[in-house]
DNA sequence: TATGAATGAGGATTCATTCAT
DNA sequence: AATGAATGAATCCTCATTCAT
């Protein structure tokens, strides 16, 4: 059952294999042609699945977030608090699987051509969207309206601020430190709200 | 006095062109052909003055970097106390010149690369040392040595995240919000210490 | 039967090309886009089969040392005596089919680009260690060893020559002063050893 | 007395800077931007001393030949006998100042755009036209009208193909193994006539 | 569905040449 | 005489995209 379609396997595969590339050598050096490789197919392949090179990175830009997503889908799962729901969506982007340099610096591409592609903008925006509403479902039942919007900015920009850095890949940044730091800005926006620790996935 | 040569000048046209056509286009937009026509000069003397594409646009880094560097300058000479000199690195990068959003893509762009450029890389090095060791000078006076690692951490990493969330140019996020934000993590990390509030330029 | 694939048929389209545009227009003057043209295909195709010009020009090398290996192997299966087959190597060098000042100065472009040229050093050494393999097996039965060096020295520079001297295509030389030539040189080294004349088709 | 002025003075360094980026470049790599460098003036006094490109590379034909030539006249006025004329020239061609794979190539790549210079094909056919009368003179005394031409020939096609061969800097032939060959061919044409061996410069 | 042949636009780069100083 | 700034043509090459099979 949902046996995906030839189709939709065909694109998966494409995407996840420009994802590859993407990480090694950057959106210019993303070219068709090594996509194709990669994927084990052949050049003309890759146009009969996406209508252009826009598209198919529009599908890695997607198929990144899902990864993402799912990831902050399962750790939310265990989450038994508001507080832990916030922290959940912290730690989800902060796992070892995604907290990697080649994989924020990916992002960090994606995000340059924003302002030059719509359909990436559309996407962010909605990628954005998303998380700000996870955050604030959660923040709804640890502060007044008021404080809600100044938290959600000051958790995903340094979300966002420390991916950036770790995309750099300059000495004296590892996960460890930028949880430290997560827990910080949380502190600081929801005090003692809440539960202590993030990632208590077993106590 | 001090009249700049005409190899100088040229090349600072040129990288002053090539920086807005880089906001204006990316980095994989930015051509030399474009280049050379918003300087109103001919395609070939960009590479009379400039090795190659990567060399103009480690000048453009440099000219960006400069331009702000000028500023946390200005703002730090005011500045009469460690916590003010702190605030004035911060408030330097919230500066109206350089917080728009197609500078904060622009930069956005170049640090994209910096993991396929190792010319890059040692600039974006440099730059990042620079503010360090402003930061933890201004830290010195103000925290025990254990704890000013983690505000150098906390305070520019908040700094590259709003600069990237701003370059995604999305509704929600202006220099006001901004500035609150550097002030809520400047008094996680420093609480009361030093002075209460950043940019006093008259008070 | 023993259809060329179509890359091998495109590769061979586009090598002949280049052959001709390098006996017109030298090295420097064979461009990607004459060639092209010349093989009535698009500037883009040629780098789908090569990889760059000096893939072309190598091919073009190999090219014509093929036409040539072959005139020389099919005169020597009509060759029965060593003296024959020396005389029959030396002959396919002066074939009309290829003794012709256009294709003695195309080789001679390609010479001079040997010191320069790793690949087309390493064909000019195959080239010529095929050509003295032939000239020693040939020799083998007709001089002492210690004279068969000088013998293939002496053949090899004047066919040389007397190539470099007809591409330069001034008025002196013609294909009949060259077999004598040649045909003095043997002697010179064979003195009456074996047959007495070269090419001898019927008689 | 003989002062150099100062154009012809330049004009001389500027061809010999040219020869020697030739020698190492070839002719596509010869730019008028490294000989500039190598003869240390600006790009632009190089066209003012020669009209292009050309204009400079037929200076440095008639450089190299002039060498040359002058160890040429240097050795014949040693020679006392018509064959030792003939011994002086082909010695001239083979002194170690100039028969260097550099130089032979040097010689090969300039040969090889004759066809598509005029200017060139006219020094060439001068220069051989020279080499032709001096053997000629030389073996007027020692061979009968009818058998001139062809020793002419051979001696010139001897020298060119070893020259050449010499220019693919390929192992196996060396200053001495070329003079054995051209007394060979000497002693073809001119059997015991004249003296025995070439260069005695002290008998 | 899949291939890869073919195209053509565009880009970086090189270089001879011109020209103002 | 000399410099080097400036130009623009030409070249190699890359790549997204189209298309016939």
């Amino acid at each position: 059952m949902a046996r995906l379609s030839i189709e939709q396997l065909r694109r998966q595969e494409l995407a996840a294999a420009a994802y590859e590339i993407l990480q090694e050598e950057g959106i210019a050096g993303t070219t068709l042609a090594k996509v194709a490789e990669r994927a084990g197919m052949s050049k003309g392949i890759v146009l009969h699945y996406f209508k252009g090179k826009d598209a198919l990175l529009e599908a890695v830009m997607r198929h990144a977030n899902a990864l993402l997503r799912d990831e902050v889908i399962a750790l939310m799962a265990k989450a038994r608090t508001p507080r832990e729901r916030i922290a959940a969506i912290v730690a989800g982007n902060f796992s070892p699987k995604f907290f990697k340099p080649e994989i924020c610096n990916a992002w960090l591409s994606l995000c340059a051509e924003v302002p030059r592609n719509p359909t990436f903008a559309r996407i962010q925006r909605v990628i954005h969207a998303r998380m700000r509403s996870n955050l604030l479902s959660g923040l709804a039942e640890l502060l007044p309206p008021e404080r809600r919007e100044a938290a959600v900015i000051g958790i995903t920009a340094m979300i966002d601020g420390l991916w950036l850095r770790f995309g750099l890949n300059q000495e004296g940044l590892g996960q460890e430190e930028a949880m430290a730091q997560m827990e910080a800005v949380m502190s600081l926006h929801l005090g003692a709200r809440g539960a202590g620790r993030i990632k208590r996935h077993s106590a």
